[in-house]
DNA sequence: CTATGTAGTGGATAATTGTGGAAAACTATG
DNA sequence: CATAGTTTTCCACAATTATCCACTACATAG
């Protein structure tokens, strides 16, 4: 399970150093994507494959089904863990993010998520005050 | 699994490299074929032979099915992927899939599909408007 | 306080990849 | 048979990517 918020920095050669607490959950091959709210989620490749095929069930001959699967899967990017622990960033993924230098890497239970330095600030001031609000809604998820 | 996207040029000779990360899943011969949405597709024979018994299987009696059936398998041919990892586009083919020079590889798990880069960026925002709902649909996917 | 180990960052070098062009082999035609 | 055109094979360059090594900062143990 990964936990905890962590500010790494992209270096000049798009390169983003993992926390150390998340390689052994991640293993040495990972899978990059975009992600929601404008943040890139990171999944190791088990929790990946599980989508993936999913997606690929979707049928063939549906105009929307197809749009669907093309943005998930060719949004997506496998990348290694190199022997520091590092993971190359693809630039259209990088560009999607919006990333400067700083990011955030954030555990999310089966994912990790990577954000902006800025992007995730604001994220978190904004959704803060209404997290009282947010609460009232999801009880009825059962939480 | 194929995933991603890429960038590549198809030059004056309709050569057309396959990204490396794809050559070791399609192997040496390949078919690529007329796709939908005007675009090619790109299969590993193995996955070929899967989708031709499909089709093959569909009612000779439906209009539209013979006309699926003609155009995927009627457009079809195989390519030999090169010392250097490239293959060559069929006039006909580069014609239907209306290729300029930059062409976009994208990894669909079990096919590669090659678009011309403008409309593949003109599809993706659309989609993307389209699938705004994305969040909706994951949850039935059990995301 | 010092020594040791781990983690994150940055740079240098080596290998791979994508692209364009040249040479060689093949085809068609007069 | 010769020539022009096309296709295939091969080579070379440039740019990107991967691999390796070094430095610093911080933490922990002795």
């Amino acid at each position: 399970m990964f936990i905890g918020e962590y500010l790494h920095t992209v270096d000049s050669k798009k390169r983003l150093s993992v926390p150390s607490k998340f390689r052994k959950l991640l293993g040495k091959k990972a899978i990059i994507t975009r992600g929601l709210d404008n943040c890139l989620f990171l999944y190791p490749v088990k929790e990946w494959q599980i989508l993936a095929k999913k997606l690929s069930n979707l049928p063939l001959t549906q105009a929307d089904a197809r749009g669907f699967v093309r943005i998930m899967l060719a949004g997506a990017m496998d990348v290694t863990i190199d022997s520091l622990g590092r993971i190359l960033i693809p630039d259209y993924l990088k560009d999607y993010a919006g990333f400067s230098k700083k990011v955030i890497l954030a555990g999310l239970y089966n994912r990790i998520e990577i954000w902006d330095e800025k992007k995730w600030e604001n994220y978190k001031t904004v959704t803060e005050k209404e997290v009282g609000g947010i609460a009232e809604r999801l009880k009825e998820l059962g939480i």
